[in-house]
DNA sequence: TTGTCTGCAAACACTTTGCACTTTT
DNA sequence: AAAAGTGCAAAGTGTTTGCAGACAA
């Protein structure tokens, strides 16, 4: 999903008007941090980027970058934990490793997971929201937050669907 | 999951009439698996159990049990894993590492989770599964299940909160 | 210059596996 | 006796950390 520069829109509630290259190196300035290139390159490659990624799968897409663009694991790992921080990235954690998508001018939104061929569909539902906070509300938990995952098979998985086993991983 | 062979029960509240230590055997014979010791340790230390807790936990406590009932690690996490696919207990990953709770003769429910002092609040609401069960049919995906994590702060961390960092860690 | 960042290698936490031996059936 | 289970030690994952040298500010 590709992020447009300079843009000013708002979705839902987020007001957008950065680059997430901007929005990033503002992050990390207001901290004392260094607008590194690994950083730099990093938001860009990101943000040029479809959906859902892990940390591994971007390693290996910057290991086939020009020479100069690279950044090691650590480097990797760190950025991206600076990018959620920042508000750019969201993780969330299936078959136990971390996931990534992005989080910067999108609507907060769940997904549906399908077992069969671990394919995420995103969806929203403001009634979701709704159920969520009147439940908060009655234990007297103030909510920041959620995460859904609804597990099943999307379509495509669910005419070949007999012999093999569906795991409940999330 | 599995259903029990020989169970009685009804959709909603769910009525059981095995006990755990019985429904594990009957699903351990039905597939040619062997009922010992240290599985009968296991199921009998976990229906006597509180809530939630986690693999290392459980290890650690069967430690301090008379010598005769202990189980080593490898079958602790092998015996946790059948009593998951037995329909016994129910896994969810909180924070890195799985975290298992009672799935049987239990009502589904979700979690309320508090970032503060990592407190797990359950809570249940039927307009939650028929929102689930919408939205999944609109995107033509079967629901087979759902894990829902509501993120935020119970009422006794939200007094002295101000300084410290919350996590999003799900 | 000064202090942060990077990359490397090593450490980590949690979980799984290979294998010889023990136990249930 | 045959087959499956156990425990040990070792190997795996995915992720994090200590530290010396590299680099933004």
């Amino acid at each position: 999903m590709t992020m447009a520069v300079g843009t000013d829109f708002s979705l839902g509630t987020v007001q957008v008007s950065l680059s997430p290259r901007e929005r990033f190196a503002e992050f990390l300035q207001a901290r004392g941090k260094r607008v590194t290139r690994q950083r730099q390159t990093i938001v860009d490659h990101v943000s040029s980027r479809h959906e859902h990624f892990d940390a591994e799968q971007l390693l290996e897409e910057l290991r086939r970058t020009p020479a100069g663009s690279r950044a090691s694991r650590p480097t990797v790992y760190r950025t991206l934990a600076e990018m959620v921080e920042a508000g750019l990235l969201r993780k969330m954690v299936l078959d136990g490793r971390a996931v990534y998508e992005h989080d910067y001018g999108y609507p907060q939104h769940d997904h549906l997971y399908c077992t069969g061929c671990q394919k995420l569909i995103e969806f929203s539902s403001d009634e979701l929201v709704r159920i969520r906070d009147a439940v908060a509300a009655q234990h007297r938990f103030r909510a920041r937050g959620h995460r859904l995952i609804v597990m099943g098979l999307c379509i495509d998985c669910r005419s070949a669907r007999s012999t093999s086993r569906h795991q409940d991983r999330v």
